[in-house]
DNA sequence: AATAGACCTGGGTCC
DNA sequence: AATGCCAGGTCTATA
């Protein structure tokens, strides 16, 4: 039987969905309503939202006195960055940025995670050229295949089993913890290919090794809190990092609130909103354009611009589109009519500030698939 | 200094 | 049913 433990939450400061599976992370399934299963350290967690001002969350194994229990409390709410005060940060850059405005509401409480540096090292060097879902069935074969290389080579019959899940059809399901860099270290180039990690594959074999030798999951540990050029010099030195998932470990797990990695979607949203001044519709992202959207974002949103960006970035996805229009078609009512307001008078002011700059609509081009696609 | 191509795999797309 | 294209990027080789 499980034992649910309660968090005060209210949903403005954290919606689940919106956090747990907006792109930032890669370990958090969706299970129910308002209801999430994945793994986190050395446990299995469900966390589920129980009302208007409450989450609650079980673990496997449960801990099993008092003490243990605070020391896990204080480790989630770590990695949930408990003390950010969402809802007031919303407001500040709602008052920035009319596109953010527009999708506040339905992409609230998101809350940038902070997360062990080596798992989303890793997950980020899987996430080039691929998308969410198969991040994270990459990332789940890779917490049970590499536990039970590491149990072969070791000759011992555990890896880093946690728990078994039984499930709806009968069967049941081992959790294991995700590999340290020791253990990813042990695989090799080849098994990882039989994996489907393609040519990504190498880049994990090399740099877990140099990690290892640079001092393995403390040197990553303290990378946190240095400045953002700094992080960025460290990590793009290693096989496989560049500059937009250096900024991806910085922000999601290096306590680097004002990294902002800077990918397709970004650049889109970029042109779209006129961030950079003077761009061709055809400019490429080098390495100078790269730094001067970071920069806008920066100029835009402050100190914790990188915040801020992951929900702009949320609202770029597909997956979130759905929430979004149907937030604007609720927005007819009288009760929004002050917001839009507010909205026409921002929208005048960039007009004055800012020469339009014409780039393709990609809501348009992106609208005219999804049709075609309902077509057929 | 800047910019194509290659790179694994899988999924939507186009006859 | 079959084919080429592209995706949440990085690295390498070149006019």
């Amino acid at each position: 039987m499980k034992i649910w433990k309660k968090l005060k939450f209210p949903a403005q400061e954290f919606n689940l969905e919106n956090t747990l599976v907006n792109g930032q992370c890669f370990n958090w399934r969706k299970i129910g309503d308002h209801h999430y299963e994945g793994v986190f350290s050395k446990y299995y967690v469900q966390v589920k939202r129980d009302n208007d001002a409450y989450v609650q969350y079980s673990t496997i194994p449960p801990n099993e006195n008092p003490e243990k229990e605070q020391l896990f409390e204080d480790q989630f709410k770590s990695y949930l960055n408990y003390d950010a005060n969402i809802p007031e940060l919303y407001e500040h850059w709602a008052q920035k940025d009319k596109r953010f405005s527009q999708i506040a509401e339905p992409i609230h409480g998101v809350r940038c995670l902070r997360q062990d540096p080596w798992e989303c090292t890793v997950s980020f060097i899987c996430s080039q050229c691929n998308n969410i879902k198969r991040i994270t069935q990459l990332l789940e074969t890779l917490r049970k295949t590499v536990s039970q290389i590491v149990a072969l080579n070791q000759q011992s019959q555990f890896g880093s089993e946690i728990c078994e899940i039984d499930q709806d059809d009968g069967t049941r399901r081992k959790i294991y913890q995700f590999p340290t860099v020791e253990q990813l270290q042990t695989a090799t180039e080849k098994q990882l290919r039989e994996l489907m990690f393609g040519y990504r594959a190498k880049y994990l074999v090399a740099i877990s090794k140099q990690i290892v030798d640079k001092g393995g999951q403390n040197w990553l540990e303290s990378l946190r809190g240095q400045p953002n050029e700094k992080i960025r010099e460290e990590l793009t030195s290693l096989p496989g990092i560049g500059s937009k998932v250096a900024d991806c470990i910085a922000l999601f797990s290096l306590d680097c609130a004002n990294s902002i990695p800077v990918d397709t979607h970004v650049f889109q949203i970029a042109l779209k909103l006129g961030y950079v001044k003077g761009l061709k519709k055809d400019s490429s992202l080098n390495n100078k354009l790269y730094l001067q959207i970071v920069q806008a974002f920066r100029d835009k949103f402050g100190d914790k611009a990188g915040w801020a960006h992951q929900i702009m970035f949320a609202g770029d996805l597909k997956s979130f589109q759905e929430k979004i229009s149907n937030s604007n078609s609720a927005n007819t009512s009288a009760q929004n009519s002050k917001k839009r307001k507010i909205d026409e008078i921002k929208d005048q002011e960039e007009e004055k500030e800012e020469e339009e700059i014409k780039v393709q609509d990609v809501d348009t081009k992106r609208e005219t698939r999804s049709k075609r696609r309902k077509l057929n």
